[in-house]
Formats: structure tokens, sequence, C-alpha cells
DNA sequence: AAGGATTCCTGTTGGC
DNA sequence: TGCCAACAGGAATCCT
């Protein structure tokens, strides 16, 4: 499911493709995205012309010169380029033609996903109130004690609110926290400057190790390329329940926090101290 | 106000 | 073997 990784892994597969191209038609195959595409979503994106890309959290921005074409890929979605002539797959709900005579295909069978033309990106519903990007400066152990002392939520909730922090989902705040020793349910008041400091740095290098592998491909995650990433090589508790864990051997077991599983290990990350 | 539950959706998996 | 329930989860929205 697209975290940051994946979405930047598509995001550095679309770029070379996409950038300086023009849009000559757009096939809205099913509308029933997340929120229901907008009638005149195709008016806005034909006969644009790309001018540049960039991620914002787990949105891809797409600068089109009179606005932006904004995509949240969800838990299911993927872009990828076809040939005109290629069959379409069930789930590709959206088709952009580029003049080259390629196309631009997003496929989503569980239509988490989303996208919008905006004139303005202050005018997406909670941009104002995206936390900063993982891998700014921004993002450093002070920051982050200073959100986690004013609450006892969970710190593994902290750490997937986008308030908070933006772009780490569930797989890689699981990971982050086993290689921080912190159990997943602990509050966050009770976080010490010191954990504070192995968390962020956690977050950090899970997040640039998984993007220089190309993401995490668990069910069906390529990038517009096709290619399979290949983090989940790297999970050390992810999906694990009921093995045993890589570092001690304890057995891996899991806790619901806001409807998700989230395994830990019960002797590398204890509850109480 | 803060925080928990609900909601959207389909493919996969486990139990009987 | 077939059927159905449970599960997976990002994040807005609706409760309390």
């Amino acid at each position: 499911m697209p975290e940051l990784p994946e979405v930047e892994t598509t995001l550095r597969g679309l770029k070379p493709h996409i950038k300086g191209q023009k849009i000559v038609d757009v096939d809205i195959r099913n509308p029933r995205l997340r929120w229901r595409i907008a009638d005149d979503f195709a008016t806005h994106l034909t006969s644009s012309t790309v001018e540049s890309l960039e991620r914002r959290a787990k949105f891809i921005i797409i600068y089109l010169g009179q606005g932006y074409w904004v995509i949240h890929l969800g838990m299911s979605g993927s872009l990828s380029f076809h040939d005109s002539s290629a069959a379409y797959l069930k789930h590709d709900h959206v088709i952009i033609h580029f003049q080259q005579g390629y196309q631009l295909r997003y496929n989503d069978p569980r239509r988490f996903g989303s996208m919008v033309f905006v004139k303005d990106l202050s005018t997406l519903p909670s941009w104002q109130k995206l936390g900063p990007e993982p891998l700014s400066d921004e993002f450093d152990p002070m920051y982050l004690i200073k959100r986690c002392k004013k609450t006892s939520k969970p710190i593994k909730s902290m750490i997937m609110d986008q308030h908070v922090v933006v772009g780490v989902g569930n797989i890689y705040a699981t990971e982050a926290l086993f290689l921080s020793n912190i159990h997943p349910a602990r509050s966050a008041n009770t976080i010490t400057h010191q954990e504070c400091i192995q968390l962020v740095k956690n977050i950090q290098q899970c997040l640039h190790q998984a993007i220089n592998m190309g993401g995490t491909t668990l069910k069906d995650f390529v990038n517009p390329d096709s290619r399979s990433g290949y983090f989940q090589q790297t999970l050390q508790v992810y999906g694990r329940e009921g093995k045993s864990c890589y570092v001690c051997g304890s057995m891996i077991h899991s806790v619901r926090l806001n409807q998700r599983s989230s395994p830990f290990c019960e002797n590398c990350q204890p509850i109480n101290d």
C-alpha cells in the first residue's frame, strides 16, 4: 500500500516520461474514486502541458501551468504507461493520453485513491494542516517530543497522524518502532528524549532505505515502469505475527490500534519501561 | 477540543 | 469444493 516511499518511487518513475509532455485526451472509465472525479476534470487536463512534478506527503502534485493535477494513490492505486493498443485491465479507471502516443493509466481496485484538479493547492481539504515532511530538517526530535508531551495517545497513532508528520503509514511506523525498541501502544507522553532521537532517526532511515529499494511490494505495488519494490525483504516485524523475532527469537505479537494491526516483539519492545 | 468509531471498496484468506 | 465472514488499510467525517 502506497506510503511515502511508494509515492516517491511513483513520482520518480513518472517524471522523465511526462515532464514537458502535452495531454491530448482524458478518458474517465469510472469516476467513483474516494471522491467522485469532477465533471470538468478532463476539460482542465486536456490540452495542458506538464510543467513540473513534485510530492507533498502522499500526494503527487503535477503542475499544469493553469493549475494542479493532484493524485493520491490511496491503498491500492498505481500508475503505469501503456501503448494505446494494449487491452484495458480490470480497475483501469482513468486514462491520460499524451501527444506522443502513449497512455498513463490509473488502476485502483479498492478505489481509495483520488484525483482532482485545483487552481490553488490551498483549496485542498486539510492541505494547510499537514505536518512536516519526515525527511526534512523540520522533523527533528525536539519537534516530535514537543508534540508527544501533549497527548496520551499511542505513539504509533502519533507518527501515523498526518498532522504530526506526513507520509508514515502502517508499514513504516511499525518497522521504525521495532528498530527503536518502542512498543506501539506506549502513550506518547511517556516517550523519552532519547527514544525520540532514535525514533526520528529510524523513521528517516526506513523511508530512505525503502525509497532506495523502490518501495515495498506486498501484493501488487509497481512503479510506472512496472517494476516491483523490494523493501519487503527487509521487513522485521510487519506481517510477521506468530513468527519469531529476527533479533531475539521471541514471538511477534500484534495489537490493534486505530483498527490496524500493529505487530511488535514483546521482548524487544516492552510496554513497561 | 480531543479522540475514538465509522465509512468508503475489492481481493484474498481462513473456517466449516 | 463452495460459500461466507473476516481482514487488509488512508484519511475524512461523524460521533461522544
